[in-house]
DNA sequence: AAATCGAAAGACAACGTTGTCCCGCAGTAG
DNA sequence: CTACTGCGGGACAACGTTGTCTTTCGATTT
């Protein structure tokens, strides 16, 4: 009744050869003659074979699934979905899937989806720590895991994040260089390394005499509210430093709202699309995810071919692009 | 010398029982004594055994891997991710994993990928096709499908759109009523459903008398030099229709160049990040990816579980989101 | 012509797990 | 005290494939 997928045994039969005949041919072995080689062919395309992955990858010697997993905060991101689309594509080229998950920066889901992965015996991670606690990672799966974006707590494992600080600092010391003297500060989680690289970078430019700050920041109607609340208050900054993407648009509409658009300098830490037809045209430090991305791929294919040197942290450069608003 | 992952054969060896009565704690079966369930947790946990997902999944009856595959055009576009975003939501809640594949509108890739993952045994795939033959699919893999965005050419499925015709012909009519009389249409590769659709859309709404257009377009600068030529002709359009984002975007680029963005009103299907801050804010036709997504895995989810009623075309509304662009 | 060799192809076990069956033992009834 | 019942738990086969070993048979060597 129930139309079963065939089997290397159903192949064997309509061939009239032994099973691991078929097997030999499915696995281009050279050693069977070519009239056999025939009749197993056209047995294959008659039934429409396919080998069932699982049970080959049970019992071959490399036990290699093909397949990798790529956890990020939120593949509907564009830095994410950026990120993400770099590793498939160089996965691609190795014969490699991608298996994928948000996290939202949830810890639970973190270990909960990395553990499945593990289950599921995926080759390798690539990982955007939501900053919680991994020490079940790499003992416990005893797959390689490549972080991306964040360096993680208590772990040490290969890692590829951006050039944070000096990013931060040269933004900040653009805005320095066009006159500003009070620069405020809105920043995402403290939590992740991120954050606090980019803080630091800001502290380091302004040296002894920062701005205002606030931090924590992580959804654009919270930037907005906390940017409308600086330039409200008492001695307002007269330039503003983003430190991610949802934090500058929440930026861009509170200077919209407050009509100070062309009046308060604006600069955020990751590009974001269309920030060159906003008016002013939105200045960043342009991250490049896709290279990110490449890099990580890159990195974790070579310790799943098996390079165990010590943990790397490859640090990939920003862009400072001038676009207008920085330029007030 | 190899740290090997252990199996049930180690558990079963260190917690003194067999190695049957380690699967049934595993699998949470009533039929064992508490005091040897309690020895086999503790020796899970000693060892950090994990079940090999592959094994279980060969032997068991149900032959699910509780992995679905997601196949769209390219996941790092707004409009892929946040259908992906919503897809991986509704698995899961169901505990089902999801593997991606960006395809770039080529035919070959979308077969490659979609026997590879029928290879690996996924329950299911949701696709959004490329217009190429696509035979192979239900008849060749066994596993359900369900088609997204976009309806194929030549099979039947369960397909997820948006409303393509009273969508762009809602838009249309908006520039009508604001009395424009000549309205370009700017469109992408009519080998697609959506494409076919949004224009048949724009004629209806137009009745006898189309505006110039061009078809066929598909990255921005293409659409921003198409958009360009169109205005510079003789008799221009005093607005236009743009149907993709992609394209949507080279128009307003192509406005600004020309210094015409106050001038000629532009309507786009499709919304997208930030329209809304741009100068004037760009009307669109907003689809809703979300819901796709989450309509399509439902459908597909029910299809899995046995659901075996005929092909279901399912239509997600659209919405004319009015900001200015399309009010001049 | 007998012995040797090599290549091709089949038999069989194994991968890690679950389904099925059967056994042993405690508790109960006769 | 024996026979029966019920159920916890183990032995064994099976899932679909590949690794290893063995067999077969024709060709080559002496």
């Amino acid at each position: 009744m129930t139309p079963q997928r065939p089997t290397m045994n159903d192949v064997a039969r309509t061939a009239g050869v032994s099973l691991k005949t078929v097997s030999r041919v499915v696995n281009g072995e050279t050693t069977v003659a070519p009239d056999l080689v025939a009749k197993v062919r056209a047995a294959v395309e008659s039934l429409d074979y396919h080998p069932h992955l699982g049970a080959s990858m049970l019992r071959r010697n490399d036990r290699r699934t093909r397949t990798i997993g790529v956890l990020l905060d939120d593949v509907s991101h564009p830095f994410s979905a950026a990120l993400h689309r770099a590793v498939e594509d160089q996965a691609r080229a190795r014969g490699i899937h991608v298996l994928t998950g948000s996290l939202d920066q949830d810890p639970v889901r973190e270990q909960a989806l990395a553990t499945a992965f593990a289950e599921r015996q995926t080759d390798g991670l690539i990982l955007a720590p939501t900053g919680g606690d991994l020490g079940h990672l790499e003992a416990h799966t005893g797959m390689p895991v490549v972080f991306v974006d964040r360096i993680p707590a208590g772990v040490t494992g290969d890692s590829v994040v951006s050039t944070n600080v000096s990013g931060a600092a040269g933004a900040v010391r653009h805005l320095v260089a066009q006159g500003h003297r009070r620069i405020g500060y809105l920043g995402g989680r403290r939590l992740l390394s991120t954050a606090r690289e980019r803080h630091r970078g800001y502290l380091r430019a302004l040296g002894s005499h920062p701005g205002p700050a606030v931090h924590d920041l992580h959804d654009p109607t919270a930037a907005e509210r906390a940017a409308i609340a600086m330039l409200r208050a008492p001695d307002p900054p007269t330039a503003l430093f983003t430190t991610q993407s949802m934090v500058t648009t929440g930026a861009v509409r509170a200077l919209r709202r407050l009509g100070r658009e062309r009046s308060v300098a604006l600069i955020g830490f990751d590009d974001f699309p269309l920030a060159d037809l906003l008016d002013p045209p939105v200045t960043v430090v342009a991250q490049d995810p896709s290279r990110m991305g490449r890099t990580a791929a890159t990195a974790l294919f070579e310790r799943i071919d098996g390079y165990d040197g010590p943990p790397r942290e490859i640090r990939i450069p920003t862009t400072l692009i001038p676009r207008g608003s920085g330029e007030l």
